[in-house]
DNA sequence: GCAGTCGCTGCTATGTTGTAACATCACTGA
DNA sequence: TCAGTGATGTTACAACATAGCAGCGACTGC
């Protein structure tokens, strides 16, 4: 069994045991984020629907598919790149906390880190005392990969 | 003379030092995000141009525009947000390190603040671990101010 | 002053991301 | 089997953003 198809198997377990339907098409938009180790945008994954299943699905159901995934914690928005990554956790059991991002701006590869929760708590800090509250501890960073940081130079 | 027009004036001089052109066009965007403590789109910009001087400015020129002042370090972008703010500082003679945001998602206002810079070199040390370059210590939080907290309560 | 140049702006078209509103399909359970 | 609910389809459109080319206007050097 491929690696990606362990991954869906596991995020239809997931699914059943919280009531919830892994249809057919939510299974091809997650295997195409799984699948990519880049973030993908919404057309990106109706392009990759329609290569690799021959399936045109409507940009309209990507994104309440994508809404779907991302209340069930399989996938992740990142709104700096407006596009989305499948969860790097979806095969582990434990739950874990909110994740921060590395996002490579040259060729959109993401990586989930979990940065120190001091770090966190202390920009919740800073942002109370400034009067505002923070609603989301997804930080996304603009960054550049190895791999792009070496072409550019 | 208003906050405004100071705040102007000193951009002006600004742009005169670093040999740039400080048009009136330019200092009608400027004003629009001096002016206002929310951040602005693209779009309310040219909205805000044709109210208050009754001039159509094209959005193209508006992005054009945006990118100058941005290049002048007179304005942020905020990608969270896809919206503009004016920089908190563009009175400061000192020069100042990479600035962080708090974003209502409520009602788009904006607080600049500067974080310990030890925690933003501590990012980098995480980001430099997973193979990654930080290419902007610009860090922008999802938050809700507390009026907005207030009202959503 | 005048020609040449370069930077700024205008115009048109188009790409990309995302949503509203309403219709229809398909599975589930009484 | 049939009603109800959740999933998907369709159409239209809003908001954000850029490409490419044309024209205008303000400086420079002669």
């Amino acid at each position: 069994m491929s690696q990606t198809a362990g991954i869906l198997e596991q995020a239809e377990q997931h699914c059943r045991e919280r009531g919830s339907r892994m249809t057919e098409k939510r299974k091809r938009v997650l295997s195409g984020l799984v699948d990519s180790d880049k973030a993908l945008s919404a057309y990106e994954l109706i392009d990759y629907c329609k290569e690799q299943f021959g399936e045109n699905i409507p940009a309209m159901s990507i994104y309440r598919i994508l809404a779907f995934l991302e209340e069930e914690g399989l996938v992740h928005k990142l709104n700096l790149a407006n596009k989305y990554v499948a969860c790097a956790h979806i095969c582990c059991d434990h739950s874990h906390g909110v994740p921060q991002f590395l996002i490579c701006g040259g060729c959109s590869k993401v990586k989930e880190i979990t940065v120190n929760p001091a770090m966190i708590s202390e920009l919740k800090k800073s942002a109370e005392q400034a009067g505002f509250t923070m609603m989301s501890q997804q930080l996304e960073m603009d960054c550049l990969c190895d791999e792009c940081m070496g072409s550019a130079a």
